[in-house]
DNA sequence: CGGGATCCGTATTGATACTG
DNA sequence: CAGTATCAATACGGATCCCG
């Protein structure tokens, strides 16, 4: 998640005008430009609470994410929006009130991002222990 | 979902000293925490470079993954060894040749890696034609 | 060949403060 | 309430040199 925005970035990378290798992955792979969003920090999280039809406010989604900045939640919505993901309705009320949602493209992710938490859920219990175990095992070494 | 929203009018310092949590998300979240490895730039690509048994030496590796130094191959490798998601066998020849594979812990990763590939593959075209768009039409606007 | 150690730029995130 | 604008910390990733 360091490559900045998608826009064919300045990166001080080389470019990859060549594909003598032939491989599956590359530079343009998209499963890299998804990890890209995903691996942001409250992308993931704010697409699980949106999902099932899901409809909150800004105010809603924030006080379901325990340590998030406005700023961050702010950021991310937009990105998601800009991606098509999010749809963001906006009441013209006296104190504005906007509301963010799926759209059915966003929510077709919804499925693999559960998938991805059930793993988690079931295994990161162990990863923590097998992590701690290895550490210290080569630190005690 | 619960869409009660409690007045929990205690703006608490961001001081995550204690767990103090009250919400299904928090830090602790396993989800959080699989995240912060997967969204890590070449993870996945790693291990689905080794799924299906493959056994790929340090040097296979770095040439399937343009781009990749081999500080962040070595550091990702190490963290997955870490985790328990990868093996490393070392034949000490003359030149010491490293083997890397995958757990079978790392194994059941796989699947649903492969799901969120499959996802990119078929959406992030899409995504990014919408991305261009809203970007340029806020600018438009 | 595999990988440790170091220096370094910058993207990502966060903490305020201010606005309509 | 929802959002923007600045400023500051740091963690991430890359380049390079060196070692067994």
């Amino acid at each position: 998640m360091s490559t900045k925005e998608g826009t064919s970035g300045t990166l001080g990378h080389p470019e990859v005008t060549t594909e003598r290798h032939g491989d599956l992955f590359d530079a343009n792979c998209p499963t890299r430009l998804l990890l890209d969003r995903v691996g942001s920090k409250w992308t993931v999280m704010i697409v699980l609470l949106l999902a099932d039809g899901e409809e909150l406010r800004f105010g809603a989604l924030r006080r379901r994410m325990p340590g998030v900045s406005q700023k961050m939640l702010t950021h991310t919505l937009r990105q998601l929006e800009d991606d098509g993901l999010a749809h963001r309705r906006v009441e013209p009320t006296s104190p504005p009130a906007v509301h963010y949602s799926l759209t059915a493209l966003g929510d077709t992710l919804v499925g693999p991002l559960r998938e991805l938490k059930r793993w988690a859920e079931l295994n990161m219990g162990a990863i923590d222990t097998l992590r701690t175990a290895a550490i210290k095992a080569r630190h005690d070494q």
